[in-house]
DNA sequence: TTTTTAAATATTGTCGACAAAGTTCATCTC
DNA sequence: GAGATGAACTTTGTCGACAATATTTAAAAA
């Protein structure tokens, strides 16, 4: 299940704040957070696997912590989608299936189409600076066939247009939803295949976000289909793995 | 805060599935999804208002269970967007803002837009005359100026074709997008409006659907422009109740 | 041997208690 | 009187314990 532990999440760091030395720190952060990141990072890495229960004992252990944040936690990563609760059997690391992978992808595909969409007429000389430069780290990684790092960087690129939007509503539901096709170790074996086709998409995205006179709607249609056409390849990639 | 005192909620009944005589209970409902939804059902019809404070003592009486459950709970109310948890505050159930409704209806618009394109070519017989049922009482309602009944039966209108997308991720993040303009409050003084042009639409909608040789796409469109221009009256209808 | 039954073990569900903030209110200082 | 100080009170954060349920193991019956 898990090979190397986890630190140990050590509650009296945050029960003073003050005593911290008080580095970034002005908000206290509670153990339920620090959990829940700690196990997010675990099943997105792949540390934990699709069927692994998470078992309370163990993980009271691990952190250090009692059951009661632990608890906590599972009731927010369950809504995340991250974990399934069966009432009086556990919380297990949710199997994702082809079929997730089938509804995920058009959802995605049209919000981040509104997303780009809404940003166009929103977006700052300084949004377009920071995907020129991002776009540079992408192929530089694609140079070094630096997966890890294209997926990276191509997560920050979305989200400069997507935060962009000024949607909170829609930031937040595409959060969770990108979140999801980030299963690191699907998305990492898709751009072993298709990141260099994935780089000249973005190459064209970030000039029809340039261009002043493209319409809104060209450009949403453009940042869909690019994710429409990106099922296929991943649905390779993940049978591929098992 | 609440004038009516809820229900208690009795661990007991839950405890022993075999001894509650059997009812529909296969599968036994933990302490934590009876309070979420007692306390989801409050928010929603306005017993408990933006900005009230979940005090977990008090809840704790009312319901008569211990703060355990109550804070499970609570985590998963946050996730669904109804309360905020602050650290070392508490829970308050958040105050729904011109903001948060300009930008749930674009998103919800263009989904429920994909949902209409999805569920064209899956659309059975059966679906159809469930559309034409759930119409007719909406016309009946609007005859009787029945707003909270129009109300409930456009849900169910919508939910048929939501459904039949057969997108089990679009169907989960549209629940959450429409239960947040299902503020009743809001909901209701909205219809009081509007709800004999909403029918209009609705029978134009069926139609379409029915029609077997209309493209998806302009299906799609029909819906989504529906409920984008619905923002105006809503936010309209919101201002005056305060 | 295969299937049932029952005991033992492991795991989750809920609770009450205490510790650690946060809040309120009276008192004091200027 | 306005603001600062600190005590009293309220509320949340975390824990360990016990009860209820599920799972595994061992024994008994077919």
């Amino acid at each position: 299940m898990r090979t190397t532990p986890n630190q140990k999440i050590n509650p009296a760091i945050f029960s003073r704040a003050g005593q911290t030395g008080g580095q970034s720190a002005f908000r206290s952060v509670t153990l339920v957070d620090q959990i829940a990141r700690a196990l997010k990072d675990d099943i997105l890495t792949g540390k934990l696997r699709g069927g692994d229960q998470l078992l309370e004992d163990r993980l009271k252990n691990e952190f250090g912590v009692s059951r009661t944040p632990l608890r906590e936690a599972f009731r927010v990563l369950e809504k995340e989608g991250l974990i399934e609760i069966l009432p009086r059997k556990g919380a297990f690391v949710k199997k994702i299936s082809r079929q997730d992978i089938e509804a995920n992808f058009p959802v995605r595909a049209i919000l981040e189409g509104l997303a780009a969409r809404l940003a166009y007429p929103n977006l700052a000389k300084q949004d377009i600076e920071e995907m020129e430069e991002t776009f540079e780290y992408m192929k530089e990684a694609v140079k070094k066939e630096d997966f890890r790092g294209y997926s990276m960087y191509h997560v920050a690129f979305h989200e400069i247009f997507i935060n962009a939007s000024k949607n909170e509503t829609l930031i937040t539901h595409l959060r969770n939803l990108r979140m999801h096709t980030l299963w690191h170790r699907y998305t990492y074996q898709y751009y072993k295949k298709d990141f260099r086709n994935s780089l000249m998409i973005h190459r064209k995205i970030i000039d029809l976000f340039k261009e002043k006179k493209v319409s809104p709607e060209e450009i949403e249609k453009v940042v869909r289909q690019h994710i429409e056409v990106a099922l296929g390849p991943f649905l390779s990639a993940m049978e591929k793995l098992e």
